[in-house]
RNA sequence: GGGCGUUUAGCUCAGCGGGAGAGCGCCUGCCUUACAAGCAGGAGGUCGUGGGUUCAAAUCCCGCAACGCCCA
């Protein structure tokens, strides 16, 4: 250990925790000393989580540092638990996102991609990835996160490209992927295809145009109802729903397209919905996913009136040039002009919206690449369903069987230049396609090959991530041994785009699931409840955030309110209270540090303890508490588990056992104050363990100060429980104790007496064992309720001079300083009327005998004890009433 | 249209079958030698609404309302 990080003396610590001088310290020493790397290693259990790889060019959110603290309280507690722990770290190439990044900047340049050339634009590309690549992992170091980063990997790096590759290549083989003419989702701005799941639909208040179409020969009218008329530009058909009687007659009919005169068939078909409109539609296949299928299953002809910027093309006739809503425009101008219109109705529906920026979809027909989804996604429900794979909270199973059971063929081409090129070329003399795992030369045929231009959906190779990224196909150690990982911790919006493909992709490739448990978080959002977004100015920013408050008080935070399937908020405020809990923290051991002068807990073996009342509640809770914590986080409910370190450490540890272990360690017994030494240490190192998953900075500083055994608490043991430690005696007296002396210091507060002054009290024990336990923790009570004396009473003989309280079985009394308080008076008289109610509620409950025939008797003895407790207080207060008013 | 979630103290949220909880805010008193980023005490709640199950419901079931999200 270098000497600057050697313990000090505790009374040289600052009064305050600093964040900023610890942090950068300890994660560098962790680093050097390699705590974080994994190894194959036959000798230990492995723990595996994958990164969800964030974009390579972003910067970090507090949805990633969400995200990542919760994979690192996971990570650091399994380490300490002596897994040998892999938490591989890694970005993505995103390529929509990244591209469309240097578009812009070429833009604001004044030229494009087409006009600087593919080559020229994908140095670009790389070079922006270069400068700005790192980003997003520094930041994740400055959250503490415990990555394996000689690991570090990038879905665009040359093995993880082998592996698409390969996938790609041996689904070709196996018939799984293909090539076809289809409707795809076409964004115009972005001018390539996307997904089905990148599409964000969105209700807008559109329009219902109920268009007249003619009919041939005899001019009879029919009225189709659309949401978009300028489509008519490509329609080659009439439909109506074969069971609707109206219609009936109809099929087989000719109709005449207005505007254009083209003639089309009137047909039938089930999708038509008799309902919707008039419940003739107009049928345009190369414009609209539904008509697109109702044209295939009757063979219509596939206009397509589209440019891929969406301006009307050539078929269009005389609106050719115009972009789709000038031509909308144009056309409902010009059917209104001709009186084809019979009315328009305001419509509201859903509308598909480019994920990315948010254009308008427009469904286009174009030859791209498809994965063939049934096949795959069989095996993949099946893992589901045989709780191969366990979602938490269960209920995103459903989400992901809904979309599995429903699952269409996935577009994975994208029109695009930076990504993984498709290894597919085409021979310009034979026609032949050639798709291959080492780049071909030439066509068998002799002739010349031509490489496809597009690259693959981001997608493609993320969902390869918990493999590719463990060194497939090749065949590693690592595959066998960190495969399959333990969890994958991610947010909801992705569990199609990326934990569906991640399924079906490792069951398929590696035989068995990528991941054991899928453990989905919330969102973050704003104190308003506002998702975060840089458009709504209310993103917090996790860096500032450590800045100002440090990296424990922001995973803290996270861990506290990161409740089970919940969006959360997150508020300065909320910081602010983790940071006072770290100052809790760093002050509880600056005081421990300040005692522990001389202690060594290594010559303790043999050496004779007192183990005192204190002593032995404070271990019971603390031996609870490994085990709520463990709970917890089994469960992966870190909430819970926060808020139990919280509880025990501040109001517990510090506020009662700190407080009282003060008497023996300021006294002269040198038994005792060993004892006490020896439980306040072994309380705070245990706790620090417990607390470092959440706070791995503060508590490093701290135990690295106090005497510890090994080099750091990243590879300390983790806490096991200790039930022979568990006591609830001491529990049930140490409750009684600070109830009584509680009820002291309200007295006191009532009574206005000054912290500071000491005064003498008088205690009527009317319990059993109650005597006995003041008279042994005299000096708990004198010193904790500011005592200078507590005698032991049978009575008081002027009660009129005395305020009492009752609590735990004994009646206190305390000397009255004030005269005639009159909302004292008040004050009893509420309460007796809310125990009053309150014993009502307790005799209702004992007087019924179907209560006393099938309730527990544990719960009826409860009762009992309640209602005599009830009626005690009423009894003291009455007296004491009467005494005020008297 | 289908599905999911939420509704508990002024605010933000835990609790999810047997005595209404936390943090922040508020009120009162304290620089008590670990901590004023603190200590002690206190006020504040028909647990959205209507029904049902149960000896017992904030907690389980059904209906309704409001808000939010996902899918079509």
């Amino acid at each position: 250990m270098p000497d600057d990080l050697r313990s000090e003396a505790g009374s040289d610590i600052p009064k305050a925790y600093d964040p900023a001088q610890v942090e950068e310290k300890w994660y560098a020493f962790w680093e050097e000393k390699g705590y974080f790397h994994a190894q194959v290693n036959s000798e230990r259990e492995p723990f595996t989580i994958v990164i969800p790889p964030p974009n390579v060019t972003g910067s970090l959110h507090l949805g990633h540092a969400l995200n990542n603290s919760l994979q690192d309280f996971i990570v650091r507690r399994r380490r300490m638990q002596g897994y040998e722990t892999l938490w591989l770290p890694g970005t993505d190439h995103a390529a929509i996102a990244t591209q469309a990044v240097v578009e812009r900047n070429l833009a604001a340049e004044g030229t494009n991609r087409w006009e600087i050339g593919r080559e020229a634009f994908l140095e670009r590309v790389w070079q922006w990835v270069e400068k700005y690549g790192g980003t997003i992992i520094r930041q994740l170091k400055r959250m503490g996160c415990s990555c394996d980063w000689e690991r570090e990997r990038f879905t665009m790096d040359e093995g993880c490209s082998r592996a698409v590759r390969e996938v790609f290549v041996r689904l070709y083989e196996e018939g799984l992927i293909y090539q076809g003419y289809y409707i795809v989702n076409w964004c115009p701005r972005c001018l390539t295809a996307i997904s089905d799941i990148e599409v964000e639909h969105e209700d807008v208040e559109g329009k219902l145009w109920y268009i007249r179409y003619d009919l041939k020969d005899t001019g009879e009218p029919i009225y189709v109802a659309t949401t978009r008329p300028e489509t008519m530009l490509g329609d080659t058909a009439v439909a109506v729903n074969p069971r609707d009687h109206r219609y009936r007659h109809l099929v087989g009919r000719t109709a005449v397209l207005p505007l254009l005169g083209r003639e089309i068939p009137v047909i039938a078909d089930d999708f038509v919905d008799p309902e919707f409109g008039t419940g003739m539609v107009k049928v345009t296949p190369a414009h609209d996913p539904n008509d697109f299928e109702m044209g295939r299953r009757h063979g219509l002809e596939e206009i397509n009136i589209f440019t891929p910027e969406a301006v009307v093309n050539e078929n269009g006739g005389p609106y050719a040039g115009l972009d789709r809503y000038e031509a909308r425009n144009a056309v409902v101008r010009d059917l209104e002009s001709m009186h084809y219109i019979r009315k328009v109705e305001t419509h509201s529906h859903a509308v598909g919206h480019c994920y990315r920026c948010h254009t308008v979809i427009e469904p286009y027909l174009s030859r791209q690449w498809f994965v063939s989804m049934k096949e795959l996604a069989e095996p993949a429900i099946r893992a589901v369903e045989e709780g191969r794979t366990r979602f938490v909270p269960p209920r995103w199973e459903k989400i992901y069987f809904d979309w599995m059971y429903n699952i269409r063929d996935w577009c994975i081409s994208r029109q695009l230049w930076f990504g993984h090129r498709i290894p597919a070329w085409y021979c310009g003399k034979c026609g032949e396609v050639l798709v291959c795992r080492e780049d071909p030369t030439a066509c068998p045929c002799g002739g010349e090959l031509e490489q496809d231009p597009d690259v693959l959906d981001t997608w493609f190779s993320s969902g390869l991530w918990p493999f590719s990224t463990l060194g497939w196909p090749d065949d590693v150690p690592e595959l066998g041994y960190f495969y399959p990982t333990s969890v994958l911790v991610t947010a909801f919006d992705i569990i199609f785009f990326w934990v569906a493909r991640m399924m079906f992709l490792g069951i398929h490739f590696m035989g068995d699931v990528p991941f054991r448990d899928v453990f989905v978080t919330a969102l973050i959002r704003d104190e308003s409840g506002k998702k975060m977004s840089k458009s709504s100015g209310n993103v917090i920013d996790p860096l500032e955030v450590i800045e100002r408050y440090g990296a424990d008080a922001l995973r803290f935070t996270l861990g506290h309110i990161a409740v089970p399937g919940r969006d959360v908020f997150l508020s300065e405020e909320r910081i602010e209270g983790s940071r006072h809990f770290c100052n809790k923290i760093w002050n509880a051991s600056r005081f421990a540090l300040m005692n522990l002068q001389g202690f060594e807990p290594g010559a303790m073996e043999g050496k004779r303890l007192h183990l005192t009342l204190a002593d032995r509640w404070i271990l019971s809770a603390l031996n609870r508490l490994i085990s709520t914590v463990d709970e917890h986080c089994e469960a992966y409910n870190f909430s819970e588990a926060c808020r139990a370190l919280y509880e025990f450490f501040w109001s517990d540890f510090c506020d009662w056992y700190v407080e009282l272990s003060k008497l023996r360690l300021y006294g002269e017994d040198p038994v005792e104050k060993n004892t006490a030494q020896y439980v306040l240490w072994t309380v705070l190192e245990q706790a620090l363990r417990l607390l470092h998953p959440f706070m791995p900075f503060i508590t490093e500083e701290i135990w690295q100060r106090l005497p510890h055994e090994g080099e750091s608490l990243v590879v300390a043991p983790w806490p096991r429980p200790r039930p022979d430690l568990v006591d609830g005696e001491a529990e049930g007296e140490m409750d009684a104790l600070r109830e009584i002396v509680t009820c002291i210091r309200r007295l006191r507060s009532e009574m206005g007496l000054r912290p500071n002054l000491r005064i003498a009290a008088l205690a009527l024990p009317l319990e059993e064992g109650r005597r006995e336990l003041l008279e042994r923790h005299m000096e708990y009570f004198t010193s904790q309720a500011r005592l200078t004396s507590l005698e032991m009473v049978e009575g008081v003989e002027d009660p009129a001079s005395y305020a009492r309280g009752l609590a735990a079985g004994v009646e206190v009394f305390i000397p009255l300083v004030r005269e005639g308080f009159s909302e004292e008076a008040e004050r009893i008289k509420r309460e007796i009327d809310r125990l009053e109610k309150e014993a009502e509620r307790f005799q209702a409950k004992l007087s019924n005998d179907q209560f006393l025939a099938k309730a527990p008797a544990e719960v009826v003895r409860k009762e009992r004890r309640k209602l005599a407790d009830a009626k005690l207080k009423m009894e003291k207060l009455r007296e004491q009433l009467q005494i005020i008013e008297g």
